[in-house]
DNA sequence: TTAATTAGTACTATTCTGGTACTGATTAAG
DNA sequence: CTTAATCAGTACCAGAATAGTACTAATTAA
């Protein structure tokens, strides 16, 4: 399986919450984690990082809570794991190049851009809006 | 990061160095480990999950080996991380949808299939041959 | 017969994730 | 002005998974 950590998961799920709502929807974290029954502190982490990656907006105090930044067909699948998992790459050999000591001889070193080409592409094309539309057809699975 | 394991990761330079070979390239696992400068044992070990994943061939006794099983054109990159991953999926919930207890409630369970079918259909249209192929542009590096 | 090589299993240390707890800062409401 | 609700940040811990090693058996060319 292509793991994305949980928080990436729980990120996806929170977003497709707000999204199945009326823009300007907000909520606390304490409701968000309610309704959608995850783990309260685990919703606080990953709200507080989509927050700082510009996805969500925020308002403190009493009454307090979040709303998504900018409206779902303009927020990608691919910008919400950018903001929980960092750049998109299958491995690490290609977002900090230098750190592998294989670099020189490895095979398959200038190959992985086109992998990573590939899944960036896929997941920018792939948009909140599109996600929460309702018709999902079961023929729609994948072939594996 | 979309993490794969280290498994995958050196399947998929060991493929690569097999499909920059002529067809028929034939070599044993300790000469693999050697020109690719993997560690030895783990090299066996992925080796052995390509054999049983149909993507490589082998050879037992002296002067023995692995070999592609089809021809670079013919193997997909989806193929070599099914082999090493299982289904190329982002999350648990969507192969063993049963084992989430969330999945009455959670607003992106229908969702992920869409998300899964731009996954598997991006690397399902990526060969090896594609990656072997020599041109690789700088500019054509992902957005991120 | 021997040596090279694949095939299979079991084991361990380390790393990372998932999750919790605690404290501080901010603000609406009474 | 006080209080309570909520966001913000940090530190910490347990469990799981990965990465890697070691060992043994089976097979076959020379």
């Amino acid at each position: 399986m292509l793991r994305i950590t949980r928080l990436t998961d729980y990120g996806i799920v929170l977003m497709c919450y707000f999204a199945q709502h009326e823009p300007g929807f907000a909520r606390s974290a304490r409701d968000l984690a309610r309704d959608t029954h995850l783990p309260q502190p685990m919703v606080s982490k990953v709200l507080k990082v989509l927050l700082q990656g510009g996805l969500l907006e925020s308002r403190r105090g009493a009454q307090g809570g979040y709303l998504l930044a900018r409206l779902p067909a303009e927020i990608s699948i691919a910008a919400i794991v950018r903001a929980l998992e960092g750049p998109i790459a299958m491995t690490s050999c290609t977002t900090k190049g230098e750190a592998c000591v294989r670099a020189a001889s490895c095979p398959a070193r200038p190959n992985w851009m086109r992998i990573n080409n590939v899944l960036n592409d896929a997941l920018d094309d792939l948009t909140l809006a599109d996600l929460v539309q309702p018709a999902v057809q079961e023929d729609d699975l994948p072939a594996a």
